[in-house]
DNA sequence: TTATGATGTGAATATGGATTCACATGGAGG
DNA sequence: CCTCCATGTGAATCCATATTCACATCATAA
């Protein structure tokens, strides 16, 4: 059998998996055999721990809630202004879906009006609060004179959430021909032409 | 018994309705008994007509793609420079997000890695067709000195592409609060000023 | 007008996946 | 070292949908 563990620490194992496996199929495509599979438990040990389907869902967003936050956060912590922030954080987003973590998918597949209507508006809350802090970020620069103060934080954070998901489905099309770092850095030329003060 | 008619305005009926509710629910939440009853058919009828699921999905992305090019197409016709080619077909796109066309959400859903290959590798072939046209009208701009020619056109087109997404998704969550139509105002000044010539 | 094949119908059937349940077992507290 | 409950298992069961099929009916063309 396999080894036990308690519930709470299960419960973050499982999350992470269905995120995974989530970002590679989508929410349709995201079953319960697979996930229990992937942490090595049969289809109906997952109930142990979650309600069901869509609890797992809910917890998988949480966790991914976390973690791009966590990508603002840390890209503000790190740079020493909020340009550097921004162009910081675009070259995280594009090494992330490289390296397979498929935000973007996540973000349609999850928002598609197809699921639990629950589901559906936390993803929403989860995307509001991204632009949120991206708006942020936007205004900060204003304020530091960084950013041209007649464009629309909001309108600037949408353009930036905007700019690596296409990339994400070209990618994803064309495989490993089309570098996402380097389409990174060609769309933050124009982002930062459109939006940089002269 | 419903009125009968012959296969081929069947098809097209049933595909033009399958389109939309794909835009409505996302490929997840799309089945065939709703398809059926909002043409007015039985479930089984469908099966007169196309060999199941997939072939009525995939009829469904045709519509959608000639839907689509012809926007582009259409924008290119009635604008008088290329510039002005890529600010009407924003607003164009703006005006179907608006009238749930749901564009980006058929995009997304269709091409999540979940479904059916062949699906997916049409959605992705209908996206790089369409980045290939706004990336057509960039060139055009381009040499015609309306936009800069240090521009990477791929870049610019999938920049172009990624605008009105994480709007739709905001209209989504905000609903009629949220004007598609002045962001897109918006954002184009930011993409205009990214890639215009001076 | 009638015969015929294409379309439509309702009742099965098939299938995949979620969920439940009775039972097994290991590990933490006594 | 034992016990007992949380955790894990495998075999049902349930359910929603797709799909099939035998039968009904309309449209049309000779």
């Amino acid at each position: 059998m396999t080894q036990k563990m308690n519930t709470e620490a299960r419960r973050e194992q499982i999350a992470g998996a269905a995120l995974k496996l989530l970002a590679e199929r989508g929410s349709e495509g995201f079953n319960i055999a697979d996930l229990a599979q992937s942490v090595g438990l049969v289809p109906s040990a997952i109930y142990r721990h979650f309600e069901g389907r869509e609890d797992v869902l809910d917890a998988a967003l949480s966790v991914f809630r976390d973690k791009v936050y966590g990508l603002v956060e840390a890209a503000r912590r790190e740079a020493g202004n909020p340009l550097i922030a921004l162009e910081l954080l675009l070259t995280r987003h594009a090494r992330l879906i490289e390296s397979g973590g498929a935000v973007p998918h996540i973000m349609a597949s999850m928002s598609a009006p197809e699921g639990h209507a629950a589901r559906r508006a936390k993803t929403e809350r989860i995307f509001r609060g991204y632009v949120a802090r991206v708006e942020a970020l936007v205004r900060e620069g204003q304020e530091r004179g960084q950013i041209r103060s007649d464009i629309d934080p909001t309108a600037a954070a949408l353009l930036f959430a905007g700019m690596i998901q296409p990339a994400a489905l070209l990618r994803h099309a064309e495989g490993e021909r089309f570098d996402i770092t380097a389409h990174a850095a060609q769309v933050w030329d124009l982002f930062r032409r459109a939006v940089a003060r002269d």
